[in-house]
DNA sequence: CTGAAAGCGCTTACAG
DNA sequence: CTGAAAGCGCTTACAG
């Protein structure tokens, strides 16, 4: 039975109801000019008396803007990037922001255009735009116009002119190379993952510091994939077939997953054959036979600095303080 | 450097650009009334010229409410709710509206209650709860007022008076078991989980019936766990000690995994000691070794209907079809 | 501290 | 098919 939905009451009814001038309500409600504190227990009796809430709209039409803020990724089912929106949430609610989350293939180009008009056909306060780089990026900010925006890059595309919360990819590969190799491997295998504009990426770059640090003359060629799990069990395939891989870095955690299991089908043992390991701390990391091997990223950090930055509150962000990062060795790499 | 925001055309602006009067614009903005064709081409081009977007809070105050639902969930990391979210996303983008998802505890009441009255400050269609009976819904419906509300149920709870979505958590509990029971195993255990209102779970209903049906005498004790990997790992180790257990149903796949780690701890072979099988179908439960026996549901189905049901859009309902739902034999449990 | 008035950007009857 | 007018619910100067 669809119910007749009330006519909400409004700022007038609440004037009418507490004995007072409209402007007055408005003013308990904000706060911007003091009330008499009589006054004020009037007015409020009067609201919960009847129900009221403020109308959004209303607000946003006379303020120029909602306390929305947008959300636009290429997917979040990922585990980082379910995190960082998780997070972010969390931080907005914090401060009375609602978030909107619009998700399309960055490949789409058309798909994206569309849904962005969507975004702003409401008067948001700003956009957190994840994976940046893999989007049109001339497009999206032209379409985004002044748009604020924040993201979260991995500390490349630092000089990239938006703000943006970092967490050092290459740093954090690099770290877990260096451990697959004090575990006495020959050398390290990688599997590559496309990025923007035909760049490497950062971890692949983290992957190459160490490597050349440890004094091995070329890296082996790299094998590629995407970030889906079909891919990494193909590309675990191919290194599982290969004898001379001994430890593999992968991307991230579910592409180590996928790793790992292709190893096991081809009938190497990791670690004993072959280390692997990962890069984000998955929480399924340490289910696995064996665990997996990783580099905790601090997601959750990143996505409430990204929240901070587009408020561009500065205090905020001095509070946020440092990401918790860190080297977690388990059961699938060598002991050193 | 902190750009001043050019104040936005309006569609007062792109009237007088286009020559024209201010309804006309809105007009061809809405297409609610014929619009003379060489007038209309006049206005869209005034209003690309003018880079012109309409504002929503200015529209949602006349017409009521904004193209916008709310999700209302407790977590959005665990697999079927991230799959649901991001499927009423997707179905909800195709027709215009943005979701915007708040995340809490639904044991903290009043964090909860905060949050709705941040979300109902919009002029909002509609919100989908997700685990709608985990919340007070006696308090969530009244503050919600005549909002449509639409939520995804377990076919237990299908007499609760909000619109939902029905995925058979019972049958497929059933199904599983029945075919662990098939393996040749004397009993299966299982692994419980809170469920609203001290009600039973219906995957721990559909464990109960299966085993009766086997003519079991009495379905073994079960082991009280929550939805945490911590709490899966505890309750797979006191499984893994008892010598009695030779098959565990999990309530969902995440707590199988862990279940699986714990056997594999404790020294019991799966699945030839014991078979363990879940629900859900995680897309990583065919990359653990053993891979994952489960029960595919179709989150996404779920999902997209909840939507459609929210817009009460009978005919839209009868265009998403059935879920696709159906059992998953893999390496974790006995072949029959 | 409080009221009367204007205005935010749009849509919708109401007249032509 | 098109214009002039009113109104959606709120906030903000402007006066007292």
């Amino acid at each position: 039975m669809p119910s007749v939905r009330a006519r909400q009451p409004t700022i007038a009814d609440v004037a009418q109801e507490a004995g007072v001038s409209l402007p007055t309500v408005s003013r308990v409600l904000t706060g911007s000019t003091p009330v008499r504190p009589e006054t004020r227990e009037r007015v409020e009796l009067a609201m919960k008396r009847l129900h009221y809430r403020p109308n959004g709209a209303a607000r946003a039409l006379v303020k120029g803007s909602q306390p929305i803020i947008g959300v636009i990724a290429p997917d979040t089912a990922a585990y980082a990037r379910a995190i960082m929106i998780a997070s972010i949430e969390e931080r907005a609610r914090a401060s009375g922001h609602l978030v909107t989350v619009t998700i399309h293939n960055p490949l789409d180009s058309s798909g994206v255009s569309a849904a962005v008009e969507v975004l702003l056909a409401q008067p948001i306060v700003g956009v957190v735009v994840l994976d940046y780089n893999s989007y049109d990026t001339v497009q999206l900010r032209s379409q985004l116009g002044g748009i604020p925006i924040a993201t979260v890059t991995n500390g490349v595309d630092s000089d990239a002119d938006v703000a943006h919360a970092v967490i050092d990819d290459r740093a954090a590969a690099r770290a877990v190379v260096r451990h697959l190799l004090r575990g006495g491997t020959r050398t390290v295998h990688y599997i590559s993952v496309p990025y923007w504009g035909e760049r490497t990426h950062p971890r692949e770059l983290g992957w190459r510091d160490a490597v050349s640090e440890a004094g091995i003359e070329a890296p082996p060629p790299v094998t590629a994939s995407d970030w889906s799990l079909e891919s990494a069990l193909r590309a675990g395939a191919e290194l599982a077939a290969n004898p001379q891989v001994t430890a593999v870095f992968c991307p991230n955690d579910e592409i180590a997953f996928g790793v790992m299991r292709s190893m096991h089908d081809a009938g190497r043992r990791v670690p004993d054959d072959v280390s692997v390991a990962g890069i984000d701390d998955h929480p399924l990391s340490r289910t696995y036979v064996p665990s997996l091997t990783t580099f905790r990223l601090d997601w959750r950090w990143a996505g409430r600095v990204a929240f901070e930055l587009l408020m561009s509150s500065t205090d905020a962000l001095q509070r946020s303080g440092k990401p918790d990062n860190g080297l977690i060795v388990r059961e699938s790499s060598l002991a050193t």
